[in-house]
DNA sequence: CTGCTTGCAAATCTTTTGCATTGAA
DNA sequence: TTCAATGCAAAAGATTTGCAAGCAG
């Protein structure tokens, strides 16, 4: 199914409708590789949508999985769910800030639903962030 | 060697000197199991500090690898470093929010390791977060 | 002593709330 | 038409900055 339509076939399921301050924002979101912070989406409607209305469609993203906030250093971006974007996690670049999505492992998934039994945890997500240095920045200083 | 001690010898090495305020802050991390927001931090000090010097504190200790923010959900807590407490991860109840440090197994030092080999990046550090509903919470209601 | 630290005041940035108006179905 | 969704104004909350006074070494 094509994203759009999912996108909107979500929407319609949880009683809430399509607009296109919504639907600029899911763009805005499928369009970039990288997660997003809140400013730069922000900054990204170039003033179609008021910042107050970003909030609160974010929100409901995340409450509806049409998205998720995922941390990078101290700050959060915000990138489509799994539902849209293959199950992946981030490692970040301290030098130059790159981020790279990595695919990860049925193994890690394994493990992961063994730690969850090990301490009476029925799991819904998880997420692995790594930090370091990518070989680009490796070869122009020493770290 | 006792913990304030490996504190305080962290601040003299880097030329930073050791204060009322600086101890304190320290204190209060290191007695509490938990990781602690910014705002309970704050409050914990009762207005011995003001919360501008907090955060400074709390900025210097990230700096040096005192301590580290971790991401609860949407928020940021703060608690002492790999350093101070032993190398884990966090589970996260979505339901009473109550946050379990997890010992993590070799196997997954191993799997980072190999996922940082493939990605050409040398890293220096990484965070598991799991959310999930812990047994308390699920025999209270069905999820 | 002397410069690093802190407190205080205030600026700035981020996020949330209330309410009147607009627009999707 | 009708109620949900948006914009606008403003409040509330979080974080940062500048500067004078205080304290550790």
């Amino acid at each position: 199914m094509k994203e759009q339509t999912l996108f909107k076939k979500i929407l319609r399921d949880s009683g809430y409708s399509t607009t296109k301050a919504r639907s600029l924002i899911f763009d805005l979101l499928l369009g970039s590789d990288d997660p997003r912070t809140m400013h730069q989406l922000i900054e990204a409607t170039e003033g179609r949508i008021d910042r107050v209305s970003v909030y609160r469609i974010v929100e409901l993203y995340e409450k509806l999985g049409v998205a998720q906030r995922i941390n990078i250093g101290w700050k959060y971006k915000i990138e489509l769910s799994d539902v849209f974007l293959d199950h992946h996690h981030h490692m970040t670049c301290l030098d130059c800030g790159r981020v790279v999505a990595v695919k990860d492992e049925p193994m890690f998934e394994e493990m992961i639903e063994r730690l969850g039994q090990a301490n009476r945890f029925v799991l819904k997500s998880h997420q692995l962030e790594m930090q370091g240095y990518c070989d680009r920045c490796r070869s122009n200083a020493a770290q």
